[in-house]
DNA sequence: CCTGCGGTCAATCTTTTGGTTGACCTAGCC
DNA sequence: GGCTAGGTCAACCAAAAGATTGACCGCAGG
């Protein structure tokens, strides 16, 4: 850590929201943005290179590396900078998912904008930071584990929130109705649901869909 | 509309975009951003005190007004200043409606600075700015006119897309269940769908519903 | 080798949905 | 007053979806 400015790098994809993150975090004069990026990709070899104190992250970043794989990337080490995740929406399992991934906070962008550099400061400290809102939510949502579909299971389901019948998801996936019927089965029992509505509602909110 | 430089008023409510959107404009030495606001009702007093030549607008803005509702009422008078929409994620409806209201351009934040900044003078000199992309699905939805439900239907609608029931909504809006399918039939003739799975689907992606 | 899991399929039965027709009431409009 | 649109409800029928049981195959892992 440094000894009196926390270095930070910034990747965020859009480029107006970048530099709206930058402009923040650059007037305080207890931080000191070193590096920007807006890609994953581009975020590691900048954080390898630059060795900052904390990276602020988006966690969708167009194609690519998302901001989860970017907290697991740089989180890989020991010595590592602390992350922080900075997102405009948020599902319940996109907040698990990155702070299973090692971030030390969560915000939203429509926080103010001194808890954002707050965050960020306390992050430099190894502190975590979680709006209490969403803490809640992560903990509870910690209970009732993860539902895990498997891949064809997927597939039926997004077909199904395409607004598909079983005759017509049979026809595009090559199978019989009755295979259909049964992934669905497997699908409601895992979502604790018992109709395709409910499964596609239950799916959205935990993020298995788009 | 001004001399030599153009007036903006920035309406955004994440204060970090906000901030990121007023950087960008204001190193323009062709713009100048005379006024900032977080919510559509500070957005109209500060264009009356303002009068700006260009607005700036998200479509989303929290609670309130929302951005369509800021350009109707931005739009509504002779020597209205233009409105540029930029905004990060887009239905199709959104954009038909922000057009309808009278915006002058629609932009995703993820484009280039650079673009926005000419989109923004553009607008001041009265021209019309759409990404090519989505002017094209504009033309396409034109086309297939928007279908109106009731406010009853889409809150029928709303409670199928939450996984119930007809006996579940029916319960819930103290109805009867032949009432709920009686709603039912006519969303589905409305959206030319034949299940409440693909009602679903298709009202998502007209974006009735959220 | 055997077990478990995922994927495939079939037959059967119950429940839910969707389609159709017709009816009554209310509010707003010409 | 007649007309239309939206909301309410009923009865009936056809189709789709869901539940249950049982079966076969291939493959990964103990």
């Amino acid at each position: 850590m440094s000894t009196s400015t926390v270095s930070v790098v910034v990747v965020e994809d859009h480029p107006v929201t970048r530099m709206g993150i930058v402009a923040l975090l650059g007037q305080d004069e207890r931080l000191s943005v070193v590096g920007q990026a807006g890609t994953g990709e581009d975020a590691l070899t900048l954080v390898e290179a630059e060795r900052p104190d904390v990276v602020v992250t988006d966690l969708r970043l167009g194609d690519g590396m998302d901001g989860v794989g970017v907290t697991s990337a740089v989180r890989a080490r020991r010595g590592a900078p602390a992350v922080l995740v900075l997102t405009t929406y948020d599902t319940d399992r996109d907040i698990v998912r990155a702070v299973e991934a090692g971030a030390a906070g969560y915000l939203l962008k429509d926080a103010d904008p001194a808890d954002i550099v707050g965050a960020v400061v306390a992050a430099a400290r190894g502190e975590s930071v979680l709006s209490p809102a969403l803490a809640q939510r992560v903990v509870a949502r910690m209970g009732r584990q993860q539902a895990d579909l498997s891949a064809r299971e997927v597939e039926i389901l997004a077909a199904v929130a395409q607004g598909l019948g079983n005759r017509e998801i049979a026809r595009t996936l090559f199978i019989s109705e009755a295979t259909v019927k049964t992934h669905l089965v497997h699908v409601f029992t895992k979502l604790d649901v018992d109709s395709r509505t409910a499964a596609v509602a239950r799916a959205r909110e935990d993020g298995l869909l788009g």
